[in-house]
RNA sequence: GGCUAGGUGGCAGAAUGGUUAUGCAGCGGCCUGCAAAGCCGUCUACGCCGGUUCGAUUCCGACCCUAGCCUCCA
């Protein structure tokens, strides 16, 4: 049984889905606007880690991760490139998705874009307004009236009054409460608009995820997640509105992911301290590295990203697939005896996705794999555990890649050595071994070091090389 | 000010009321022409102060510190 920490009430609890066998999940993505910083990364990662597991666990699962499209950073950004916002959201939409399937992400099974689901928002709104939940303003927007949502602050634990405490609520004469928030702008000259009951103008932002999820995976669903910073104000809204509209249930689970900081402060692109998660692709051996580094805490704690944990992190999956070489080549890899390590690995992850003990767990059977492999008459344990090793990395969306290609990718590989130059060095060390040679084969040895090239002589005169 | 989450060995990072986390780094050994990789062994912990307990890093309370939210943000 899977147990998930539930951020409405603190605590852990079994998942139990609603529909016997189906869990559906709601995560909010990312706003098109830009490339996504690497703290956008560890939200994507971590959901799509979530879903796997679901999966894995035998489970149907319906993963709906929305894109906002429309929004004032958009239209603005567009507006500075001189560009229509449609197409500018379209540009970073499929830059998302190429940064994503490098990053080993599943496509979810739908993923909304606001600009789509207007009529499904109005709608909304017009119950909201006919519930009493919602009013138009004296400057035409529509606002939620958050007095009348009896629950409102109980997903972030905070109490109206003690919001307003904090003092620094911005002033708007417009508002009958300064929490109240927009559900419909009204228009502004030059800017996207849709014509509605109360006048042309566009949705406030977090209307959008109360009028997808519910089109797409209905009033009641099982698992709503996003960043921290999400949970106030964005999902406490998202809750008033959801509920406030029909009396909905909504999500049964709320998943918050910790923040992903720099120098111990959180990464976001108002503070400016952020990389892109391009950029940081382009500096690393392998998108993995970036996957198993994102992996490697729990998903609920804080982490800092530094290059040193990214080098840490390329040693460890080093590690994992030097475990593998040469074994996986041999036999079936599909095909093993779950040991204790797959009862170790499922644990952890079912106790609240404990991706950090459970790639401990993978680290173990690299260990054992490493022993068996060393004994000649293990070499079917080999297999197998090599196999148990690269299915349990797989339901992680780690270890995929044929050992030789992780060892053959890296920062050098488009500009230094090519393969073929690399193997006739080899040819030219293994002569001078031969011929008890030794300084002319440790220099040729040097030599590729120098060009981040690693070898390693194998018993019987065999030497495989990496890339570092 | 209100609310939330944390403070673990050189670094990263888990679990746990008494017994080895794990990886990297260090040290010793095996292996190797020497390395690399691997294997074996090994050293560095549990913010501070009280309490509960036969026994607490683990439970309870106070305190200190850090980060985050309270304004757009994964």
């Amino acid at each position: 049984m899977i147990q998930i920490h539930n951020s409405l009430t603190g605590r852990k609890q079994p998942l139990v889905p609603i529909e016997p066998g189906h869990v559906r999940m709601y995560s909010c993505g990312v706003t098109v606007y830009d490339y996504f910083h690497v703290g956008n990364a560890r939200m994507l990662v971590v959901f799509d880690m979530v879903s796997r597991w679901l999966r894995h666990g035998g489970l149907r699962v319906t993963y709906v991760r929305n894109i906002t499209d429309v929004d004032d950073k958009i239209i603005n950004r567009a507006r500075d490139a001189g560009v229509d916002w449609r197409d500018h959201a379209k540009k970073f939409t499929a830059a998302m998705h190429e940064d994503l399937d490098r990053l080993g992400c599943l496509r979810p099974e739908k993923e909304p874009k606001a600009s789509e689901y207007i009529d499904e928002m109005l709608v909304m709104i017009g119950q909201l307004v006919a519930r009493g939940y919602a009013y138009q303003a004296s400057n035409g927007d529509v606002m939620y009236d958050v007095r009348k949502f009896g629950p409102y602050g109980r997903l972030s634990g905070r109490k109206l009054d003690d919001l307003r405490a904090g003092a620094r609520v911005e002033v708007d004469e417009a508002k009958r409460d300064p929490l109240d928030f927009v559900l419909w702008k009204s228009a502004k000259p030059g800017e996207p608009a849709w014509p509605s009951a109360w006048g042309e103008g566009r949705p406030g932002w977090h209307i959008e995820c109360s009028a997808m999820s519910t089109k797409e995976l209905g009033e009641h669903f099982d698992i709503h997640g996003g960043g921290l910073d999400l949970k106030f104000p964005h999902h406490e809204n998202e809750i008033a509105q959801t509920c406030g509209a029909s009396d909905a249930k909504f999500a049964e689970i709320w998943m918050h992911n910790g923040f992903l900081n720099i120098d111990n402060e959180k990464m976001s692109k108002s503070l400016g301290n952020f990389f892109t998660t391009r950029e940081v692709l382009a500096k690393i051996k392998h998108p993995e590295v970036l996957r198993f580094f994102l992996l490697s805490s729990h998903y609920r704690g804080p982490m800092n990203y530094s290059v040193d944990q990214l080098t840490q992190s390329e040693a460890a999956l080093n590690r994992l697939y030097t475990a593998l070489r040469d074994v996986s080549a041999v036999g079936d890899e599909h095909v093993y005896s779950p040991t204790a390590a797959t009862q170790a690995f499922q644990a952890a992850m079912d106790d609240d996705f404990n991706t950090p003990e459970a790639i401990a767990v993978l680290q173990g059977l690299a260990r054992d794999l490493n022993t068996a492999r060393t004994i000649p008459a293990d070499g079917h344990k080999a297999r197998l555990l090599a196999g148990e090793l690269r299915a349990l990395g797989g339901a992680l969306g780690l270890l995929q890649l044929p050992p030789e290609d992780w060892f053959r990718c890296g920062v050098g590989a488009a500009s230094g050595l090519s393969d073929a130059e690399i193997e006739a060095r080899i040819a030219a060390r293994k002569a001078a071994k031969q011929a008890r040679n030794f300084p002319e084969s440790d220099r040729i040895r040097d030599e590729l070091a120098a060009g981040g090239v690693i070898l390693e002589d194998k018993p019987g005169g065999v030497t495989t090389w990496r890339r570092s």
